[in-house]
DNA sequence: CTAGCCTTGATG
DNA sequence: CATCAAGGCTAG
């Protein structure tokens, strides 16, 4: 009865997996190698070499110190070379036609016996062991595209700090990633077509990536092509969801983050609107209180005029429950709050855990991405690239 | 490989 | 029928 039960199937693919290997990272010391134009770079945290790289390729996986390949991971499933095979993994090429209507056939991997069982959405992988040691792909079908935490969309907004000049309504017009003007939502969250494509291709190819540097390198408009490692992690990093890359590659349509992308949108102008009808009048200097409320809004950021004045009556506004407060009954509206640059948590892995409940949503196939809380400050969290082999993505 | 533009197609 | 995000295409 209700659109947000789909079905629709999509093939996975594709795995990231990061693995900490804490004790094994002792790098050369290339890090500095060759960053000749980024300045930065050192000097943090990072000390010691901790090598971090992201690992995208599923029949790799299993080299993670871990051992533990992820269950849900179709390739995992698929013992095509155990070990290591020399060639890229070029998954889906064909076109497949759509099916991925309700049928639980989701053919479209290569040789992977992804499609024969639903086996597993996310959640099943949850309980079945999977630590999130890594992180990893998995594909979903354009159906139910487990829950989303938020974590991106709420990125830009969590910009917004105490006297950033964010107030302006086109600030948010900027990538998150980039800096580049923003599209629209893409896999996620507000992006700029570059990036958009660039983590389209990504996932969808299992590309690869080595940053050469610290894994720190400042993504910008112009350097983001540079070190599309330090690229594609802030792509995760800022929210955006390998569950959104659809393995089957359907396209139109829409997946569960549709509603979402509504909601946020409706949440963020109303917020604007908010803060604008709030500074308006605090120029008139109609209500004005300058003690700050503890938590007298939302969970958001309480806005600051840009006199340091908090407004508080037209926010607290009852009006806004139906955005603020979960319409659809959901306690938790707004999920984890991605943090600044400082620590960034990425998205949640119970996620993952609740659309598995979905009861219709048998063959959830998408691309996921377990994240284990890699947060920058950890440095002792390693990724890797998959791929042993040489065949970098140079 | 990058990124702009185009096509698709479920949603409302 | 309008929307608009996801995929496709392809010049550069
Ligand atoms: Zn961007
Ligand atoms: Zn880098």
């Amino acid at each position: 009865m209700h659109e947000e039960a789909e079905a629709s199937t999509t093939t996975s693919v594709g795995s990231v997996v990061i693995i900490d290997t804490t004790t094994s990272v002792e790098l050369p010391a290339d890090p500095m190698t060759g960053n000749p134009t980024d300045s930065e770079a050192s000097s943090q945290e990072t000390s010691s070499g901790v090598e971090l790289l992201f690992i995208l390729d599923p029949w790799r996986i299993r080299m993670s110190s871990h051992t533990m390949e992820l269950p849900m991971s179709p390739f995992n499933l698929s013992p095509p070379m155990s070990g290591h095979s020399p060639t890229p993994p070029n998954l889906v090429h064909h076109s497949n036609s759509n099916m991925w209507n309700d049928h639980h056939h989701i053919s479209s991997h290569p040789n992977s016996a992804v499609g024969h069982s639903h086996h597993g959405l996310l959640t099943t992988a949850s309980h079945h062991g999977i630590h999130a040691l890594d992180h990893g792909y998995n594909m979903y079908n354009s159906a139910s595209q487990a829950n989303a935490t938020t974590s991106g969309l709420e990125y830009t907004a969590a910009l917004g700090g105490p006297d950033l000049p964010d107030t302006k309504e086109g600030i948010e017009e900027l990538c998150p990633v980039c800096g580049d003007k923003v599209s629209g939502y893409h896999y996620g969250l507000l992006t700029c077509e570059s990036c958009k494509g660039f983590f389209k291709r990504t996932v969808q190819n299992k590309k690869v990536y080595t940053c050469v540097a610290e894994r720190n390198c400042h993504i910008d408009k112009t350097q983001r092509k540079r070190c599309p490692y330090c690229r594609f992690q802030k792509c995760l990093e800022v929210g955006m969801k390998l569950e959104a890359v659809r393995a089957d590659r359907m396209r139109g349509g829409r997946n569960k983050f549709g509603p979402m992308y509504k909601r946020d949108r409706a949440r963020k102008l109303q917020l604007m609107r908010q803060r604008q009808l709030a500074a308006q009048q605090a120029r008139q200097g109609i209500n004005i209180i300058s003690d700050v409320g503890p938590m007298s809004y939302n969970s958001n950021s309480p806005y600051v005029n840009q006199q340091g004045v908090t407004i508080k009556q037209e926010i607290q506004i009852p009006q806004v429950s139906s955005l603020t407060s979960s319409p659809d009954s959901s306690p938790s509206p707004l999920l984890g709050m991605v943090n600044g640059p400082s620590g960034i948590n990425l998205s949640d892995p119970k996620i993952w855990a609740t659309s598995s409940t979905s009861p219709n949503s048998p063959s959830s196939k998408a691309f996921a991405y377990d994240p284990n809380h890699p947060t920058a400050n950890n440095a002792s969290l390693v990724s890797r690239q998959s791929g042993g082999d040489p065949s970098q993505v140079s």
